[in-house]
DNA sequence: GCCTTCGCTGACACAGCGTGTCAACACTGC
DNA sequence: GCAGTGTTGACACGCTGTGTCAGCGAAGGC
């Protein structure tokens, strides 16, 4: 059983679809504020209803949390990818510096920072971007363990994880309030590098 | 101007209400579970319509929620209060242990214990207790950084007390996860045996 | 004593979110 | 052409949180 490269051209539509609705959903929430928008605004801009919307998108959150859902599955992809006689902290700075990638060296960047600077700025958003990462932090953990073959209740690759999400959180919120004028990679070495003696190389 | 010692009877009174209200709150939720619980089950059972429960907790979540912000605050004045030439590793496992304490700790542990379970269990609830921490880390960064005579901008403090967050939230999950069998304060000295390394003594 | 004032309360009404349901429509493959 | 599948809008509903208003009781001034 293949999975169809081209997967049949209703979800093609249904993908396209749900990129434009955020597409205009992030511009309306950036430009009004979170709050002071509401899902049928947004499905009015939309061209559709507000049952609709709520057929691509859960909630509103899910409009602009969904993107970051994507970016956390990279990050674990790109740890469980990291040649296995890498020491933790050179795999995790990596798989870190993908998340930090898709932020600040998104094809347009200025969008990014503004959606960044959204949910860093809405507690509801904000609430659930930690959340997200909450989930991330538990299968980060359970790939970086299998690495270093440790039983999973091992203490380290938890702390280990967390320390790196910790530096990824901190980078992300000083790109943010710097308007993106810091250089998000410079930043996460610096964080890495006061996390590193612990790390074990 | 001094405070008074007893302040005004008629907030007194809605103290004792507020508690009450928390308290019957919990008990429901934990028995039913918080999406299978209406503000208006909640209010009708502490005798009261659920208009006047806003009135105390401004949502369903703050009842549960507003406990901790409490404890965020004994953390801080915890921190500031350690001795000064205390190594910051130290001092952030003593303010750490304030926060364990109080769940752990408690004058009645397996109702303290059902509370951080539902917390930790319920999307809604464990989000919002993640944002009240990057709140209280935010203060605790301030604190550490005046402790040390650091500039505010300086990436080791935020480091320093997202580290001990970390393991405060991997003890306290642990610790949920075992049913109270686990020694929170014994899970902590190994948390923080990892961070040592980068913690500076 | 009465009366004013303040805080608390319940009873509405309202906007917003998210969901179930149903009929209408379009587009596929037989 | 026709049945089957998927999408859509419309409507109704329950739940949350807030504004508003009138009623009620306790505290304090005259």
């Amino acid at each position: 059983m293949v999975v169809p490269v081209v997967p049949s051209l209703a979800q093609r539509k249904r993908q396209l679809v749900s990129d434009e609705l955020r597409e205009i959903a992030l511009q309306l929430l950036a430009r009004q504020g979170y709050d002071n928008t509401t899902v049928d605004e947004i499905a009015a801009a939309a061209g559709m209803s507000r049952r609709t919307f709520h057929r691509y998108y859960a909630s509103k959150e899910d409009v602009v949390i969904q993107l970051l859902a994507d970016v956390g599955d990279q990050v674990q992809t790109e740890l469980a990818a990291r040649p296995s006689a890498e020491p933790p902290a050179e795999a995790l700075r990596r798989a870190v510096g993908v998340a930090i990638d898709f932020c600040s060296g998104h094809h347009d960047p200025v969008k990014m920072l503004a959606v960044v600077r959204l949910i860093l700025g809405t507690p509801t958003l904000h609430a659930r971007f930690l959340s997200l990462q909450a989930e991330a932090q538990a299968g980060l953990t359970g790939v970086l363990a299998a690495r270093l073959g440790l039983p999973p209740d091992d203490l380290y690759p938890e702390m280990a994880v967390r320390m790196a999400l910790a530096a990824f959180d901190a980078v992300l919120e000083r790109w943010a309030a710097s308007s993106g004028s810091l250089d998000p990679q410079e930043l996460t070495d610096a964080a890495f590098a006061v996390l590193a003696p612990a790390l074990r190389g």
